[in-house]
DNA sequence: CTTCATGCCTAGACACTCTACCTATCAATA
DNA sequence: TATTGATAGGTAGAGTGTCTAGGCATGAAG
């Protein structure tokens, strides 16, 4: 039935892309995968509808981050994403790029 | 001139309103000394275009969290802003808001 | 008299996330 | 056997928010 509890723009807008890159770094996976090892590593907090996941996917495959192959798992098809170096050159520039925009903030909140 | 220095969503979805809380929690102020406040406690690091910055004022007025009055300082029409209660209390929730958020990101970051 | 800083504003493009839906396979359960 | 839940992929359309790029007007300074 999938009830909607009013989940307004959950996660910040461009971030996603750069948490998907990051769980990539450490190893391939596929789409699904993903999405359930931002899950775990987030400790629960972050759960991506696949609404959002996949689109994600799409975008930062079209921006050449990642190579994507199609691979048979359990019997079923799966695309499993790895990140390459231009992806990872871009993880790091996005890294820095949030680290930034935080301390920025809290700048500003604590900073009258 | 006003050079556009190719700025890709500079700041973060949902951000804007909840740094002018911010600043408007301190003293009322108008639109512009609003910008200009938030590159003063940014450090120089925020550059809000008025673009960005008249629609969330006006977003954030139509949702009740500010109260606006026309005044005239020298000699200039200017529409003065200060937070009403319901918006302390909104102010309040984004902050926490983005806590949550930065430290889940972080979490992200750092937990492989 | 022209430029700069101040002060307000909008339209339209662009980007990203969300809800809500679709398809399909495999395992377990009723 | 039928059906549900987890797995695996996807799209369409709405909503939201930021940015570029303009507009208008006043007062002070050159």
């Amino acid at each position: 039935m999938k009830k909607s509890q009013g989940n307004r723009t959950e996660l910040l807008q461009g971030t996603l892309d750069m948490l998907i890159l990051r769980v990539l770094a450490e190893t391939p996976l596929h789409g699904y995968a993903i999405g359930k090892r931002l899950g775990e590593v987030s400790a629960g907090r972050l759960e991506i509808p696949q609404g959002s996941l996949y689109p994600a996917l799409h975008r930062i495959e079209q921006r050449a981050l990642v190579d994507a192959t199609w691979t048979t798992i359990r019997g079923r098809e799966a695309k499993v994403y790895a990140i390459n170096a231009k992806g990872r050159r871009k993880l790091k520039d996005e890294i820095s790029g949030w680290e930034e925009l935080a301390s920025t903030v809290s700048l500003v909140l604590n900073n009258a």
